[in-house]
DNA sequence: ATGAAAGTGTAGCCGTGGCTACACTTGCTG
DNA sequence: CAGCAAGTGTAGCCACGGCTACACTTTCAT
């Protein structure tokens, strides 16, 4: 596409509203893998723990929590921790993988490390299936 | 660093942090980059048109307008609308440099057009400096 | 066994970015 | 030149994701 080609305005409206939603759902895979990595390290997941890894109060953190489990993604009951239910598991699973992914292609691509974990940390929401696929095929042949 | 190696909280923290404050520039950019380029292949730029191209209702466009002129990028006078600042022209100049630059990434690893292009229009906000410098060089050295 | 510290939960505020509904310009057309 | 359609602007609603302040459990040490 020519640089002052414009898309179609249908093309171009959707492209815009699918990077809106996407957006909508970053919050709830940070919280699902950041829970799933606390639930495997430490044994459980606390809101105030999970408050100070992402920089937020806990008040923020239990709200997020709330959302979560309205989303079907986890369970928590009162002054007991946080857990997550199979969906929510599922979730930070592909989370996961596909976080390792995007950081492994940036340092392929000769990003130092520190920027290539910072920004696969907003990177990673916005990268679709298909982008997925090809980053494996890139690091296969590597 | 290995898979259930947490890193430190504050680290964390602060990349998550900054994932979240890039998220708040990043409508900004979109409306900088489309306005230019209105203005570039329409010669003007009306709420209503940044509106349909975006998805979104010509009542949330103009508030984003609002916001672009609080924030010094762009001028507005009711009902002849909306042109760029000198701050506004160079932001949505680095934005269209950053955007091409990582569809053009995705693409020499091979993912298909389109869902590069609507990959990009999320990541574009996420690349840092470094992240671009390293792109930059890969294109180079294909 | 009790009392303080740490953690948890709730309430209520703010700004953002969506929306619809309604009012008002503008500008074209007949 | 009158009137209507299109465009513009404003008001007010909602959900979200931040926050602080305050109240209530739990837990652990004395």
């Amino acid at each position: 596409m020519a640089p002052s080609d414009l898309p179609a305005e249908p093309t171009q409206a959707r492209r815009f509203g699918k990077a809106r939603s996407a957006q909508s759902t970053a919050l709830l895979e940070d919280y699902a893998e950041l829970i799933a990595d606390l639930l495997a390290g430490e044994g459980e997941a606390r809101p105030t723990d999970i408050a100070r890894r992402l920089g937020v109060s806990h008040a923020t953190a239990i709200k997020a929590i709330a959302r979560l489990k309205r989303e079907g993604l986890a369970t928590a009951r009162p002054y007991r921790g946080v857990f997550l239910t199979d969906a929510g598991m599922r979730l930070a699973e592909r989370v996961r993988v596909r976080h390792r992914l995007v950081v492994d292609v940036l340092v392929a691509l000769g990003v130092p490390a520190e920027a290539a974990e910072q920004d696969a940390e907003g990177i990673e929401h916005h990268v679709s299936d298909a982008t997925l696929a090809a980053f494996s095929r890139f690091l296969e042949h590597l």
